[in-house]
DNA sequence: TAATATGCTACACTTAGTGCAGGGCAAGTC
DNA sequence: GACTTGCCCTGCACTAAGTGTAGCATATTA
């Protein structure tokens, strides 16, 4: 009970493009997957929980090409743990500061609602 | 002095590249702006202060294709006033939901942290 | 037996720019 | 006068992160 669902099942499951897993697949964010004898790929608990993770990283701002690094050190082991804690941290910091812009963008846009509700042209 | 900034003035003035300025030119998001006798670029503070809000606009998350639409609006003058508040509104809801999306990954980066702190792997 | 659903690969297209090649023009300098 | 530097021009190629499509295989269901 190991390789359990389709592409398309577990597409739906996390919420994902089915082009996009095979797309992740390709830039080698995810390991070549189980195939059944059709060759159609087949993915686990495990693959299903990763993949997840990839699509929070993604929502972080976290570029394919960093998540890859950081997907790589995982697959090397404990020792990396360190690298891995500081990556993460760098996303957060990161994220941080794409809120904090937003919160900015939020103030302008109910700024000019402000003076569009009081009938000003601009 | 209405004519005034140099395309490279503007793009510093504004924090944007050059690039991206002639680029919502060809776009339409931006009328053909006056020329030098050298055919370069003459900005006025009024263009500059659209570009400001173009930029604003794009942080929101809008799409280069509603600002344009916004912009036909704003051309065609006063009448148009429900219409564009209506615009800014959707794009208010729109920047609070990706807000709220990137304050739920901050969440899941602080969980992931706790446990690397914590000396687990995963 | 045929229609429907799902999967496969490979390729083209999209968005919002960025970067580069090849060239013009003006100012400063040797 | 020639040269370098710095800005600008256009047009084209390229990027990221996917999405969509064509053409095909296979499996289930009516």
């Amino acid at each position: 009970m190991e390789f359990i669902f389709t592409i398309g099942q577990t597409a739906k499951k996390i919420g994902i493009n089915i082009g996009a897993i095979r797309f992740y697949e390709r830039k080698g964010l995810l390991e070549a997957v189980e195939r059944d004898e059709n060759n159609n790929r087949l993915y686990s608990d495990y693959d299903i929980g990763w993949l997840h993770f990839i699509k929070c990283l993604r929502a972080t701002g976290m570029s394919v090409e960093e998540i890859k690094s950081y997907y790589e050190l995982v697959k090397t082991g404990i020792s990396t743990l360190p690298e891995r804690t500081r990556l993460i941290e760098d996303q957060r910091k990161k994220l941080l500061e794409e809120i904090e812009v937003k919160r900015v963008q939020l103030v302008h846009l109910d700024e000019k609602l402000e003076r569009y509700y009081r009938g000003e042209n601009y």
